[in-house]
RNA sequence: GGGCGCUUAGCUCAGCGGUAGAGCGCUUCGUUUACACCGAAGAUGCCGGGGGUUCGAAUCCCUCAGCGCCCA
């Protein structure tokens, strides 16, 4: 007998063990089955499992679990990235916290050494708590970005590009994080409100002693490296000056004054001054009128001279090349102090405004990031990009929702050189060696470097590799086919690739889905990686906030599984996940949605202790009594409802199509039904009762089973449908032939009508629970006196009604009445009944009547309305004024009995 | 500044041309043998404002306002 509670904690951990014991999670290559694939987009190994993971997850496995229940061969790919920079941190901050030597110190074998022992201990959290929420993934296929096949698909891809000339070397500017030491891409900056100073500076005119030029600056160490000067071309204020030289104060460099259409004539004073190796604008400006472009600030960003020092040069009053050479290695912000405070001794500093502006940051290291030239390895996206674009447009790929297309679209459209190289040691180091004269081989592996190099050269000659890694997102980018094998030629590329739906947030769509959108075409002959994208919302707490660590808002998922179990939050999600909005979570939904699958608990503990049991043999086709096809018939338009909403990928209306039908018809109508005839002889009657009980119990708990696995797999297999830990693979419910649906919907719609009218009655007359009464029917046909025959075990129950007869002769005194259909349902309540309250309540019904004719009056009585709307529309309201008009009639005759 | 989205019952949200809905909350009642994580009943809406299209607009178009996000 299941417990009298339902304590998901006590069956959660053994049925996940006894699905992945018995291979239910598996894909299998072999099989005649059509494939589902779905990559998992792989989580960050140094990650532990947060709201938003359960929140993608839960859609990912819910997708997954029909599907295979649909029969389809399901592969979710489970697996981590290796998280370069965070991986890297987090050991370097062990190995802080140990005492240990740092990584410079220790060296770069014996540091990825530790890094790898790290992953080994530490690097498995993530999957664990997977499992807690039910991630059904095909774990003898995980895959890390790492592991050596996906690091020669990492290989091959990079040489291949390179080959192609869609990777090569370039010196340009980068995002640099001073603090990591490394470039990071564009995706990895965030802009952060500072409030910061503007500094008007005046830079000397060459040659005309006390004529400036003011500049207004937020970065004034960088004045160092200036080149240039702006102004906007159709500015009549500094037309003169164009062409003309300043002098950089402190340095003495002189530069020229050039126009061009960057500067602002309406921001500080219209003229700017360009540091092309310190600010991505300024490199553009640079670039454009031909400017040497020195770098100032050295990868820590303090200042270095190197590259000026032998251009300083004293300018009376204005240039200082000493105090220049006393900045060389200080911090870039310590610098600033200096430069400002003896710009302002030399009467060079003209105001300073407080000024605040976006200032980027590197969203890993926290500090503001600095743009530096150096070398690096590029990708050429654009051209990657361009048949991904084209993929979207003509619908081999479709975002879901729609609307997330155009973020894709303005993205890639405008989609930059993506730099593709890290200055970290964690990573896949890059294919790419060096010659002493600086030729470069870029092979797969060192032997075939030396080949090369042999060839070109025609000696053996000292190769040193390329330091750098690549960026972590370059091995994400081959997910879809790597974990499948590439690139060898398996069977798992072949039959799973491409994949049919990768699920993600917004704010992935130009990690991963832009990149391996880009790969997968380029590398799998233009087969798109996935069908299908389906974009949801972030998980926000209740009052809409994102949830963040500083705001103490955030939500353990294992700790909402412990309190509450992990179908109940599951179904929360599902229930929550609208198409392109936000899921606002908080205890109390969780809480709410539990009270759910408690209701499926109880219900079906209700009828095993009816002797329900699951019944193989008995067919739905047979079934003769209304109540039996009413629910098989409601079970097959749930079991439609539910399908198509999976299809559509609306979750939140398969959870409520569910939940609408297990409440509101299996367990409030059809339970309530049933109960006489459970009570009741052994017969035909009740087997049927039962033959529909335990059916219907089956459909609900395989249709529920995607969202809800662990109740639903306990209750599957403790009534016995299947073996244990079978549900899984049951098949995915369908519609069922009910005879005569029709006819039992009508007959069903009549009683629940009848016991609601009696039930309302009752209440809003204060009929104290323990009166019963016998129903009289005036005006009833043949019909309704039969259904009223049939179901007076039922009424009784529900309506506390004794008997029901025909109205003979005049109504008794005192009686209540209530219109359903044609027929007027009296309720003798004599010396009970409050006779105002009762001729309030009719009027009200007849007011409620009154006002709905009136609009469809207002309808039919318009000739355009007849003669344009469409004849179905113009004839249902016709009906509905028939109805109406005849329901106030009947109104009117009891409120006139009342009154006599 | 550019783009996207949102604004419907106290709260969270469906509905997106033809009778305004759900869950939660609220009020009243209830030990009728599954369930108080329950049952029964009830109340609550100028569907953000204004204009337009249409026989008909919460739904389509324009506009304004407020909120949120992304990109500059």
């Amino acid at each position: 007998m299941l417990d009298k509670t339902l304590n998901p904690g006590a069956f959660e951990t053994r049925l996940y063990e006894g699905w992945e014991r018995s291979g239910a999670f598996a894909a299998d290559p072999a099989s005649n089955a059509v494939p589902f694939t779905i990559m998992i987009p792989p989580p960050n190994v140094t990650g532990s499992l947060h709201i938003g993971h359960a929140l993608t997850m839960t859609i990912q496995d819910t997708l997954v679990r029909w599907r295979r229940m649909q029969g389809r061969d399901a592969l979710w790919q489970p697996g981590t990235d290796h998280a370069g920079i965070a991986t890297q941190m987090v050991v370097e901050r062990l190995l802080a916290a140990e005492g240990k030597p740092d990584r410079r110190a220790m060296g770069r074998q014996v540091f990825t050494d530790r890094v790898w022992q790290w992953k080994a201990e530490s690097g498995g959290t993530i999957t664990q708590q997977l499992r807690r929420l039910g991630a059904s993934l095909d774990w003898p296929r995980e895959r890390f970005t790492m592991d050596e096949g996906l690091s020669v698909a990492v290989r091959e891809v990079f040489v291949t590009l390179h080959k192609q000339g869609l990777i090569y070397r370039d010196r340009r500017l980068v995002n640099w994080d001073p603090k990591l030491l490394t470039a990071i891409s564009d995706l990895e900056v965030e802009s952060r409100e500072m409030k910061g100073s503007l500094w008007y500076l005046r830079y000397p005119v060459e040659g005309k002693p006390g004529e400036f030029i003011t500049v207004a600056t937020t970065r004034p160490e960088t004045m160092l490296g200036d080149t240039a000067v702006a102004v906007h071309p159709e500015d009549a204020r500094f037309a003169a000056l164009v062409g003309k030289r300043v002098i950089v104060p402190l340095v003495g460099r002189a530069i020229p004054v050039v126009a061009d259409e960057y500067s602002d004539p309406e921001k500080g004073t219209g003229a700017v001054k360009i540091t092309p190796a310190h600010d991505f604008n300024d490199f553009e400006v640079g670039r454009r009128h031909g400017v040497a472009m020195p770098t100032v600030l050295d990868p820590e960003a303090r200042v270095s001279l190197d590259e000026i020092a032998a251009d300083l040069r004293a300018v009376e009053g204005v240039a200082d090349p000493d105090f220049v050479r006393g900045l060389a290695g200080q911090d870039r912000f310590v610098a600033r102090k200096a430069i400002v405070a003896r710009l302002e001794e030399l009467g060079l500093l003209e105001k300073v405004e407080p000024h605040s502006n976006q200032v980027p940051h590197g969203d890993r290291g926290g500090v503001p990031i600095e743009p530096r030239l150096t070398w690096q390895w590029y990708c050429d996206a654009g051209t990657l990009a361009k048949p991904c674009i084209e993929a979207v447009e003509t619908g081999r790929m479709r975002f879901v929702p729609k609307q997330w297309e155009n973020t894709f679209f303005a993205w890639m459209r405008d989609i930059q050189p993506w730099c593709v190289s890290r200055q970290l040691w964690w990573g896949h180091q890059i294919p790419a060696w060096y010659a002493p004269d600086g030729t470069i081989f870029v092979e797969r592996t060192e032997d075939e470097a030396r080949a090369a190099a042999r060839a070109k050269f025609g000696a053996e000659v000292a190769l040193e590799r390329d330091p750098d890694v690549l960026d972590t997102w370059f091995s994400s980018a081959l997910w879809p086919f790597s974990t499948l094998g590439w690139p060898e030629r398996t069977a798992e590329v072949a039959r799973y690739y491409p994949g049919d739906v990768l699920v993600t947030g917004f704010d992935i769509i130009f990690f991963w889905v832009a990149r391996m959108m880009m790969m997968g075409q380029h590398f799998m002959d233009g087969q798109v990686p996935f069908r299908d994208i389906y974009i949801h919302g972030l998980v926000r707490d209740e009052k809409g906030q994102k949830m963040s660590k500083s705001k103490g808002n955030v939500m353990d998922p294992l700790e909402l599984i412990d309190a509450y179990g992990a179908d109940a939050l599951r179904f929360t999600i599902c229930a929550l996940t609208g198409p392109g909005r936000d899921v606002k979570l908080g205890r109390k939904r969780v809480e709410d949605h539990r009270s759910f699958v408690t209701k499926i608990w109880n219900a079906s503990r209700f009828l095993e202790m009816n002797g329900v049991a699951p019944n193989a043999t008995w067919d739905p086709a047979s079934a003769t009594s209304p109540l039996a096809r009413w629910i098989l018939d409601a079970a097959n338009r749930a079991v439609a409802e539910a399908t198509t909403a999976l299809e559509a990928y609306r979750f939140d209306d398969y959870a409520s199509a569910c939940y609408r039908f297990v409440w509101n018809s299996y367990c409030d109508w059809f339970i309530e039904f049933a109960k006489p005839v459970l009570n009741g002889p052994d017969g035909a009657e009740k087997d049927e009762v039962k033959g529909a009980a335990q059916h219907v119990l089956g459909t609900i708990l395989r249709l529920l089973h995607p969202a809800i696995p662990f109740v639903t797999e306990e209750l599957w297999d403790h009534f016995g449908y299947g073996p244990d830990y079978s549900l899984i693979r049951a098949p995915w419910p369908e519609a069922v032939a009910v005879a005569e649906a029709e006819a039992a919907r009508e007959e069903l719609d009549w009683v629940v009508k009848l016991v609601s009218e009696v039930r309302t009655m009752r209440a809003e007359m204060n009929v104290a629970p323990s009166i019963t009464t016998p129903l009289l029917l005036r005006d009833a046909t043949p019909e309704s006196l039969a259904r009223a025959a049939r179901w007076i075990e039922a009424i009784r129950r529900l309506g506390r009604v004794t008997e029901i007869a025909p109205l003979q002769g005049d109504p008794p005194k005192g009686v209540a009445q209530v219109v359903v259909g044609e027929t007027t349902v009296m309720l003798p309540l004599e010396g009970v009944i409050d006779f105002a309250a009762e001729r309030t309540r009719l009027a009200k019904a007849r007011g409620a009547a009154e006002g709905e004719i009136r609009k469809v009056q207002a309808k039919l009585g318009n000739p355009d309305f007849v003669a344009r709307a469409k004849e179905e529309v113009v004839e249902e309201n016709r009906e509905r004024l028939v109805a109406f008009q005849a329901e106030i009639a009947r109104l009117d005759a009891a409120l006139a009995r009342i009154s006599a």
